[in-house]
DNA sequence: GGGAGATTAGGACGGGCGTCCTAGGGCGGT
DNA sequence: ACCGCCCTAGGACGCCCGTCCTAATCTCCC
């Protein structure tokens, strides 16, 4: 096993034990027996724990952005991507049901360690936050894009936030299928209707305001 | 000093330090200096950390329970009383902005230490949550009433997670803007309207839906 | 096959933690 | 004045933490 390999296999184990048990409550003990490695061994690869949880952001960096691109690929059309954000509360909703989100909770708990970090993991929600407001400024929500954004990002918290402390399943899909259904009123947008089409009326769908006063 | 007050103080000065460092990263010396007092007297008083924790946890429970009797006291019309609660997060910006919401913050951080009084602590939740389903149904909301106490819930927790993640003040009262007018709907539920009374103009209103599908 | 550099194992270290013990101070009643 | 009890101070104890050192092992090129 190289150097390479080994350094990443501690990364990756860390990111899930920061994110089960948190960055505090996770030590070079746990991340020894985590990667079957030696506890003393660590710091040929890192020097401090802080330069662990540099590396762990720096590859939660890199595999949102990578989620971002594959998002961008698949979906056509700028709603049917935002969807694919919407979609991870419930894709991952067993992991956010016990440990709630992993951007949301590091970055909460960074804060109270007023920890250097902070400012670093906070930019994985300016990744969702530019990516999502690039999406509605596709639908012709230019103005209003980046409170869009910070709208639709900010429910996603509240619902896992509220998903985790109250392990409640069917609130995660209701909170999903009513931000869905308030997606669907941006879809239309880009080209003018042509003519007043009646929507279809299976179930009840709110209408969206300008989100800025 | 009696017994009663010391305890008192500890009680209050855990519940700050819980608050703005986290319970695991808040050690007895901290609690200690805070009340200038020795850090072994605490065994008197409490037998072990999670001893404090219960305290704090059922200060929270009595303050936020004379809080909601408050609000009902203060607030007429349950759509006033309701604001009253989305307002909490204006009134305490600042320190949400440094440290996010109390409860979200400590629920989460239990739940990844797999606490034993994660259970307890999510009774804060259940307070806001009945009270505010109460609410609902007193505007003739009963089958949706908790679902809508639900959501509000969530999306205050977003908008303290990313009001503490990125440190912005102005997104807080835009959402706050946004879920007071999202309410104004719901405030002539309760008798049938006698004449389509046109709604005041001054800014953009969004219509809600029942929220489940 | 031997040597050099990369990688690992294991443990020592100092410090901070939660816990716990004990001596004594303060203050009431008698 | 004195006793008894509530309360406190200070520190000891054992444990685990992050850090750091060093010797041993592995790998691969000459």
């Amino acid at each position: 096993m190289s150097a390479a390999t080994t350094r990443e296999h501690i990364v990756e184990a860390a990111d899930e034990l920061f994110y089960r048990k948190g960055y505090e409550h996770t030590s070079f003990a746990d991340i020894a027996a985590a990667v079957h490695i030696s506890r003393g061994n660590f710091y040929y690869h890192f020097k401090t724990k802080d330069d662990i949880l540099d590396a762990v952001i720096a590859l939660r960096l890199s595999n949102t952005q990578k989620m971002l691109d594959r998002w961008e690929a698949e979906g056509a059309h700028p709603a049917d991507r935002i969807q694919s954000f919407i979609q991870i509360l419930v894709a991952n909703r067993t992991k956010i049901m016990l440990y709630g989100c992993p951007v949301g909770t590091l970055c909460a708990e960074l804060a109270k360690l007023d920890h250097v970090a902070q400012a670093e993991a906070g930019r994985i929600f300016t990744l969702f936050r530019d990516w999502l407001r690039r999406q509605f400024a596709l639908l012709g929500l230019k103005a209003e894009a980046d409170a869009l954004a910070m709208h639709i990002l900010a429910r996603s918290q509240g619902v896992a936030t509220l998903a985790n402390a109250f392990h409640d399943e069917s609130f995660i899909r209701s909170e999903v299928d009513q931000m869905c259904a308030w997606l669907e009123q941006f879809r239309q947008k880009r080209q003018p209707l042509p003519r007043p089409k009646s929507r279809r009326d299976n179930g009840p769908h709110r209408i969206a305001d300008p989100p800025k006063r």
